[in-house]
DNA sequence: GTCTATAGGAAGATAGAC
DNA sequence: GTCTATCTTCCTATAGAC
């Protein structure tokens, strides 16, 4: 990916991030990423296509937001709290991450063409996050784990939740932080 | 509310389910409800007005929806049950009131004047959600339960999440109400 | 209250010059 | 690759008759 389609794309994003996906107006986009309508067509086909790269490149900045997040010689209950709560936070960027996570979700109720996609993050996300959940009760019990694939569901769809709750402005990012942070012990405690 | 008007919120609520809050057009809307542009803006100033109205009936639906589905001589446990996985259900018009909530939920995160409303009815589903858990815990320990205002929010917010998951394509019905059964187990089981 | 017809404008997409 | 200018379509909202 080129310096510009990346420039072009952190527009998009931040444009999705105001607006919504639905909400996302070439126009607008072209202005913030300071180009002119036809150019954005000339890189992407159409509006479809706007979205599904801007969704991509997303999915790609996430990936290297939770490996950032969490050092590799964290203790597993830090690293299961750290990639969790790594989406939640009142930075501006990862506000803006979070909004546009959280409308390609909304998005694939109306779009299915949008699914796979995330389907295939999504579990992603699932299962490594089972994993380290199986790393820190293996390490507590020193006993094999039952299947935690649930509880890591569960826990996944709550950051999803909160996020959403946060973002539409029921309740403080503390508050939000503190609700998935007693889940977490909450699901650790049931094993 | 005359029988008119909620026949016309009803096209809206199916239209909504059906393309989302920012895809809401009134032309469509207006042939779903079989009248015409026009009197759709007599009833409803504008778009907004039109979203207004629609989110607010949803909202009364809403309540009558839950009292509905938990007869007042259901045990509290039962009842608790009944009213967290009563709009996970793959009947259509559970289904398309549930996409309706999503829509309002995600909607408030662009749209600061829905937040209010949004605002008090999850606060009075997250109360009712409490009470109903203060009497399952007390009716099992004998003892009075401390504030359960916490795990009724993670209940309530995992609900939203699990249908977003659900209505996306992520997983089955039957799964995602497993899921939430498994959560409502695990919040009672730490308190 | 309800309609038909349409004004007026926004937004997606393209043509063609540089 | 990038722009300006514009075409066309679609959509909100209104005028005015019944």
């Amino acid at each position: 990916m080129r310096e510009r389609e990346r420039h072009i794309l952190d527009a998009a994003v931040r444009v999705i991030a105001e607006d919504g996906v639905q909400g996302l107006r070439i126009g607008k986009f072209a202005a913030e990423a300071r180009v002119s309508t036809a150019l954005i067509y000339h890189y992407f086909e159409d509006r479809a296509g706007v979205l599904r790269h801007a969704l991509e490149y997303l999915d790609l900045r996430a990936a290297a937001h939770i490996e950032e997040a969490v050092p590799a010689d964290l203790c597993p209950r830090a690293a299961l709290d750290r990639m969790l709560l790594v989406e939640l936070q009142s930075a501006l960027d990862v506000r803006m991450h979070c909004i546009a996570w959280g409308e390609l979700r909304a998005s694939a109720v109306f779009a299915p063409e949008l699914r796979e996609t995330l389907r295939s993050t999504t579990g992603e996300w699932v299962d490594h996050v089972a994993d380290v959940m199986r790393e820190v009760v293996e390490t507590a019990h020193g006993s094999p784990a039952p299947d935690l694939t649930g509880a890591a569901e569960r826990l996944t769809t709550l950051v999803e939740g909160l996020s959403k709750r946060w973002l539409s402005g029921y309740c403080t990012i503390e508050r939000t932080r503190e609700l998935l942070s007693g889940a977490i012990t909450a699901e650790l405690a049931t094993i």
